[in-house]
DNA sequence: TCGGATTGCTATGGGCAACAACAATCGCTA
DNA sequence: TAGCGATTGTTGTTGCCCATAGCAATCCGA
């Protein structure tokens, strides 16, 4: 079959992107957590008391939608908000959310090393460079 | 602020195919397109006859899925559909398909080309092997 | 102190994909 | 050639992720 898309860097990102997002989806179920789960939770590891807005900025998550997922993290017992000022809550991880946090950070850590070795050698340390060209630093 | 994600490929795969994938979006809106659509297009004008199922296939769409996606384009006048034999359809654009075809390929070209100029050059020709490496030849 | 910006939230919808199930048809093989 | 497994197109449903619009409460700087 002709297949005029695969000479699109565009497409390649598209699919490699979907491919790769629905490994480590499944492998995250494992923990009962979903991708933005997993980010938010390292992002609040390593900024406790970040802010739901300042967090959704980060992750690039739009406030509203901030709240079904910070809803969900804390029933799950992983997150705690307390009060900063009248409107800004800071969230913190709890020891569960500590715990879920690390086998999270184990499960990607074990995923992108899988990821990397997929690539050829004399292409690799240029892949994270060029990816991060295409986003950060743009808004 | 601390963001220890940037430091993962498959992170940075994620939001830099969420970031094309919107502005891509975005100007393909401008020809009532999406990119599935579009992607439909380039493949249905490459392979002439090609069958429903074969599209998914290629595109990765599970068949089930592919049905809103003809509906559309064929609603739209930019595909035909006609019987192979009793089961399978062969998919064939119109003039006006074969038109917003070329249009959606022009798009296509400018925004991968913009694309790639936002990577450093050292790293450019890495970009496209790197990432059809994630995805090709794993099924 | 007052007005613009920020925060958290509700409600709603769109795009995309996954799954299960189904009837009709095809095609290989016994 | 009769039959059975595989394939095709379809329906219906669900889930994830993101976007927008709007609202009340609060903060903060001029």
């Amino acid at each position: 079959m002709d297949d005029p898309l695969t000479k699109f860097p565009g497409y390649s990102l598209r699919r490699a992107a979907s491919a790769a997002g629905a490994e480590l989806a499944a492998r995250l179920a494992e923990l009962d957590l979903r991708q933005t789960d997993a980010s938010a939770l390292l992002l609040i590891g390593a900024n406790p008391d970040i802010t739901a807005s300042a967090l959704g900025r980060q992750l690039d998550i739009q406030r509203a939608n901030m709240v079904p997922l910070l809803k969900r993290l804390e029933a799950a017992g992983l997150v705690e908000r307390h009060a900063i000022d009248g409107k800004s809550q800071g969230l913190v991880l709890t020891a569960k959310g500590a715990d879920a946090r690390a086998k999270a950070l184990a499960v990607i850590e074990h995923f992108e090393g899988q990821l990397l070795a997929r690539v050829p050698e004399e292409h690799r340390d240029h892949l994270l460079p060029a990816l991060n060209a295409l986003w950060l630093g743009e808004s």
